[in-house]
DNA sequence: ACCCTGTCTAGATGGATGTCTAAATAGCGT
DNA sequence: ACGCTATTTAGACATCCATCTAGACAGGGT
């Protein structure tokens, strides 16, 4: 259950300097476009800082508890952002944990920096 | 116009700690989602970074020129940039302008910047 | 063996989104 | 005033996506 990510991994191999520095090749943006396609939905983000922020881990039961939503949609979600490469997830026993995967969040972090502008 | 942005103007507010710190209140999440889905398309990608990675700004004849895509799509793209914040416009006589707004795209990149973890 | 709980998969459905064509608006030059 | 170019708006259409219900699968306890 571990390793299915897709969109990221050219990310994390690397790939993109700041958009300040140089436009993007076609081909980056389409992976990149997947990546920030995972965060673009209030659930997965909650979801996303909801494990980030949690000691290491998170059991996916405690992050069903903090929505409002169907165990199904919330087991969507989390697929999403697995297959996106920005958190993985094991099986001990009766739980599933998530936790996150800094490796893959920092490229974006680093292509979204922006320094100060003439312009303001 | 060059003031109806919508969704990144709380977050330039500075709301938002990095995911690892807190998680997201469910509010910040939504208006966050905003911004990223306005991130989460290629074509819109390469715009961003064509305009960013401009001297200043970016006239939308020579972004059209860059895509094989009608103009009304580029304006369309251009226009969810402008709402969600990352981006503003002006004309100048025939043409317009544009230029990013790295007072709203910073937050974003904070949010997502992770130190390492234990776990890899 | 059986049941109970936790999680995921399959399939359906309403709403959002990317793209197009056609038409409107804005400014420039003659 | 007219026509030409640049850009946006309006509306149509096909696809994608978030969510749900129903059911499958996995593990633990009795």
């Amino acid at each position: 259950m571990s390793n299915q990510s897709v969109a990221v991994d050219t990310v994390a191999g690397g790939c993109c300097a700041p958009l300040v520095a140089a436009p993007l090749e076609p081909e980056q943006a389409v992976d990149l476009a997947k990546a920030f396609k995972a965060l673009a939905d209030p659930v997965r983000l909650r979801l996303l800082s909801l494990i980030t922020s949690a000691d290491g881990e998170s059991c996916v039961c405690d992050l069903t508890a903090a929505f409002d939503l169907t165990g199904p949609t919330i087991s969507h979600h989390l697929k999403v952002l697995r297959e996106a490469g920005l958190v993985n997830s094991e099986r001990r026993g009766t739980w599933v944990y998530y936790w996150p995967r800094p490796e893959n969040l920092r490229p974006l972090a680093a292509l979204l920096d922006s320094p100060d502008r003439v312009r303001v």
